[in-house]
DNA sequence: AACTCACGCAACCGCAGACCT
DNA sequence: CAGGTCTGCGGTTGCGTGAGT
């Protein structure tokens, strides 16, 4: 309403730049500086709007950005902070110089959102959602089409970034992935000619979630084949998401597990969603916890242990015997400092994070909660694999956003 | 070889807070 | 203090591209 736009839009050029105006934007830029932006166009004799012209100069042609790909480390510093500080695009790039927000937004939106989660439909009615292991990990399943990334290309000599994402991310109804059209952040997950859009029906490559009207069955006859301990015909809550974990490769499962989790339990995320482990019972059998509470709506299972893999958490048969209810909702639902301390006492157990080293050999018996291997004692199915660090945050995030 | 399709990324848009008058 | 302007931010769009069919 009363407010002019930020330009005179008529008779100014839009779309791609020319190295032309480039040009004589670095020299008007060098020659006076940043800033008058509104102004900025007319004198540097630049047919573009002033927000362009800083768009421009900021995201591409300033001389301290940092070109190329992603490290490794970057990449991992996005996701901590991401953790805490949510879509605020521009906290992030400050701790990554060189990098700019619109970078590290794409690059989050094309790369990293889509390895972590994409599910739950936005008008909140039943539906499938189907999660698909190419894009977490990168899986090198055949995929269509699409390209790799021009700075990969350019460098044809692998990199450290992997592989370009392999396969579709589908969703039954398509369109909008997070809960966020309630309005806040996290919307551009599923923005633009991402996963939405209820394209194709082939299955996966990795994971199928099923429709259902609160029935949710493992579609494994669809997918590849896999050895599942979850049963395929076992129910799920409406638009749980199933993920096969036989689609992960080697060491990968604790690294997808983790980024599920993180991203489940950030206090910026409002998904509020839960992660199961299955075990050889299936979720939500051999238990009474579980049987009292199913995976639900924008909940994750995970649904087996992947072949191969060294399961931090008990075997089967020490399964029956140790309580295997617990699974990591339990500490996002409950206040987790609660809950820690609940449960390693109950446990008679020091918490893990007072001394792992002390409990970690712990034998494994009726009613405890500590593992049998050599791994630090950790709830059945939940948090295995972090560390004392991460529950810590964990804790700290609780404490300072439930206030 | 032609076509399809999904992808990456640059750029655009609208909003909101900061700043100015 | 109010209203206008500027700037920065986050969300979204759409084009160019290349792998797969």
């Amino acid at each position: 309403m009363g407010r002019a736009p930020c330009c005179e839009k008529v008779g100014l050029k839009r779309g791609r730049w020319t190295a032309e105006e480039d040009e004589k934007l670095m020299n008007y830029i060098k020659a006076n500086g940043e800033g008058s932006w509104r102004s900025l166009p007319k004198n540097a004799g630049l047919l573009r709007c002033g927000k362009s012209c800083r768009l421009r100069w900021i995201n591409y042609l300033r001389a301290d950005l940092k070109r190329g790909n992603i490290s490794a480390e970057e990449e991992e510093t996005i996701i901590k902070l991401h953790t805490s500080l949510g879509n605020r695009w521009s906290l992030i790039a400050a701790h990554l110089p060189g990098r700019t927000d619109n970078e590290i937004k794409n690059y989050w939106n094309s790369h990293l959102s889509r390895r972590i989660h994409s599910f739950k439909r936005a008008d909140g009615e039943g539906g499938a959602v189907i999660m698909d292991l190419g894009k977490i990990v990168g899986i090198p399943c055949k995929r269509r089409g699409g390209r790799t990334s021009r700075s990969a290309m350019k460098k044809s000599n692998g990199g450290t970034v992997a592989a370009p994402p392999t396969a579709k991310c589908r969703h039954a109804h398509g369109g909008a992935v997070l809960p966020s059209d309630e309005k806040g952040h996290g919307g551009a997950e599923g923005s633009g000619s991402d996963c939405g859009g209820g394209h194709g029906l082939q299955p996966p490559c990795g994971v199928a979630l099923p429709a259902g009207t609160g029935t949710a069955k493992a579609q494994s006859s669809s997918s590849s084949s896999n050895n599942n301990m979850l049963a395929h015909d076992e129910p799920l809550g409406e638009e749980a998401l199933l993920v096969d974990v036989d689609q992960l490769l080697p060491n990968e499962f604790w690294e997808t597990t983790k980024a599920l989790a993180s991203e489940l339990f950030s206090p910026c995320d409002d998904m509020g969603g839960d992660v199961w482990v299955a075990d050889e019972h299936g979720v939500g059998e051999g238990s009474t916890e579980q049987e009292r509470d199913r995976p639900g709506a924008g909940d994750v299972v995970l649904d087996a242990v992947p072949a191969g893999e060294q399961p931090p958490f008990p075997q089967a048969s020490e399964m029956e015997e140790c309580n295997s209810a617990v699974t990591m909702d339990r500490w996002a639902d409950m206040e987790l400092e609660e809950m820690a301390s609940k449960l390693w006492d109950e446990a008679g157990e020091e918490w893990p994070w007072q001394n792992w080293e002390e409990t970690a050999a712990a034998p494994c018996g009726s009613g405890e909660l500590h593992l049998a291997q050599q791994q630090p004692p950790v709830p059945m199915g939940g948090f295995c694999g972090y560390s004392d660090g991460d529950i810590h945050s964990w804790l700290l995030f609780d404490s300072l956003y439930s206030s």
